[in-house]
DNA sequence: CCGTCACATCGATGCTTGTCAATAGTAATG
DNA sequence: CATTACTATTGACAAGCATCGATGTGACGG
């Protein structure tokens, strides 16, 4: 579930979280020949980490406990609506979930979506 | 173990490059905030394993020890070109490695390299 | 040699994606 | 209420990518 800091959450403790797994996961690859439907749902996570300043992103948000988006733009050396855009396709691949206090967007990583990843490989 | 045959016909200045290493791999992605050399390493075979029909080819290549290129069209159900095309997408990842027998390109996973991309996950 | 087979490459095409300016939405602040 | 601050969305553009027909290349077999 969600880390809920002390501090003072005022609205609804809405969850960004696109935590509705459409996603099946996630068998080893070797075990056998996988499905159409599999391997769509696993190239979604691995797009989601098929780019640079995702990647960066997200060992961003890994470094600490809670990273604002709004500390992203400096180090990633990209605008806003980038940020927000790669935010969102890490979340809907279940890799960060973020939490929204007062104007401030907090996202964290997903560890169990980074060891299904690592399952997914591991043989 | 791989025929290193005449592959200085090409005209391009990148080589195949499939048997040898050049992506500096990999330090696990919550162990500091990566380069942008290293994330556009890692952003490479990610961005290879981010397609259905190569995550089905893979998993195809893995289930034997040895795969031909014929024997992938009739299951993935796409084109000799198009096949042709993503195994080497995959061979330039380093995750699979073709060794060209008569008229047949026999293809086999690297083991290594799936599970250097477990590593990178793992925490 | 010549035809065939397996694969690679080229060219074209339609779709996807990364990027940012502009704008809208939402929450604090005075 | 007006303003400011942070984020999401929209629209547009360029670059990248998946796909396949046509063609090139090398390896058999007769």
């Amino acid at each position: 579930m969600l880390v809920n800091s002390n501090v003072e959450q005022m609205s609804h403790p809405k969850s960004i979280a696109i935590d509705e797994q459409v996603i099946s996961c996630c068998e080893p690859l070797v075990g056998g020949v996988m499905s159409e439907v599999e391997a769509s749902d696993m190239a979604q996570i691995f797009g989601a980490l098929s780019d640079p300043v995702r990647l960066r992103m997200l060992s961003l948000v890994a470094s600490q406990d809670e990273v604002c988006s709004c500390s992203l733009e400096e180090p990633l050396g990209k605008s806003q609506p980038t940020i927000s855009h790669h935010t969102r396709i890490l979340a809907e691949a279940g890799l960060i979930v973020g939490e929204k206090r007062g104007r401030w967007m907090w996202w964290h990583v997903v560890p169990e979506r980074l060891e299904d990843v690592a399952r997914i490989m591991a043989s």
